[in-house]
DNA sequence: GACCAGGCACATC
DNA sequence: GATGTGCATGGT
């Protein structure tokens, strides 16, 4: 086992020791888990909670209620999320995928193999590589592992990545070297979204963090 | 009142 | 292909 695979292992075990089971990804169905990765782009999860409420709250969580339901209604109830007019398109156009070319079924737009629907995904206006791998871990429950700003903050200031390190890249760390199971991935990116919430913001928290002190240079 | 939060598309060089 | 900017609310 290389050096890099066993501080990844390591990592996670320690993560898991710490905060125990995180039972990701915060949402009732797999059509709340996509809505909610779309709205949590750059944004507090607090307030995507808030904007779902409004939807669950109007029964429009659901494909066919949100293809029929307008776009400034729709803007006007996921506000508290933010970018509310940008994120209202970008519901719509992925409804409007799900419908094109998947009958508006999330299981049957599941049956799709990872890499050919991580590319279809893709190129759907608004949504990058980081929804389109929440959806395709925590909607499909494909083994893909999600990379955000938490990993990427985390992992290069630790020097396990380097700073300008792309996202493919960052995600090939994990994937070339962890087994690939599906289970594993959930968890373990719920676990950094964990130490990243509560040790390291952009100002970091590090005296009581699992990872251990200042030192950024991991030892383990 | 500044700073930040589980990105992405688009313009410009 | 790299770099900069707009999008916007609500919590600290």
């Amino acid at each position: 086992m290389s050096a890099n695979s066993r501080f990844i292992r390591r990592i996670y075990n320690l993560l898991n020791k710490s905060f125990g089971p995180q039972y990701w990804w915060p949402g009732d169905t797999p059509f709340e888990v996509c809505i909610g990765a779309i709205l949590t782009q750059n944004t507090n999860w607090k307030n995507v909670e808030k904007a779902i409420t409004n939807l669950k709250n109007e029964h429009l969580l659901s494909p066919i209620a949100l293809r029929d339901t307008s776009l400034s209604e729709l803007a006007g109830l996921i506000r508290p999320a933010g970018y509310y007019n940008i994120k209202a398109r970008r519901l719509k156009s992925f409804i409007s995928f799900l419908f094109d070319e998947h009958e508006g079924s999330l299981s049957k737009m599941s049956k799709q193999p990872l890499e050919e629907l991580r590319h279809k995904l893709l190129n759907v206006h608004g949504i990058g590589p980081e929804t389109a791998d929440s959806i395709l871990l925590y909607a499909c429950y494909k083994p893909i592992f999600v990379v955000d700003a938490y990993t990427k903050r985390i992992f290069s200031r630790h020097k396990l990545c380097e700073e300008d390190s792309d996202y493919r890249d960052i995600q090939n760390l994990f994937m070339k070297n962890l087994p690939n199971d599906v289970k594993l991935f959930n968890e373990y990116h719920a676990l950094i979204v964990k130490l990243g919430k509560d040790y390291c913001k952009k100002k970091p928290n590090c005296l009581k963090c699992p990872l251990g002190g200042k030192q950024w240079n991991l030892k383990l």
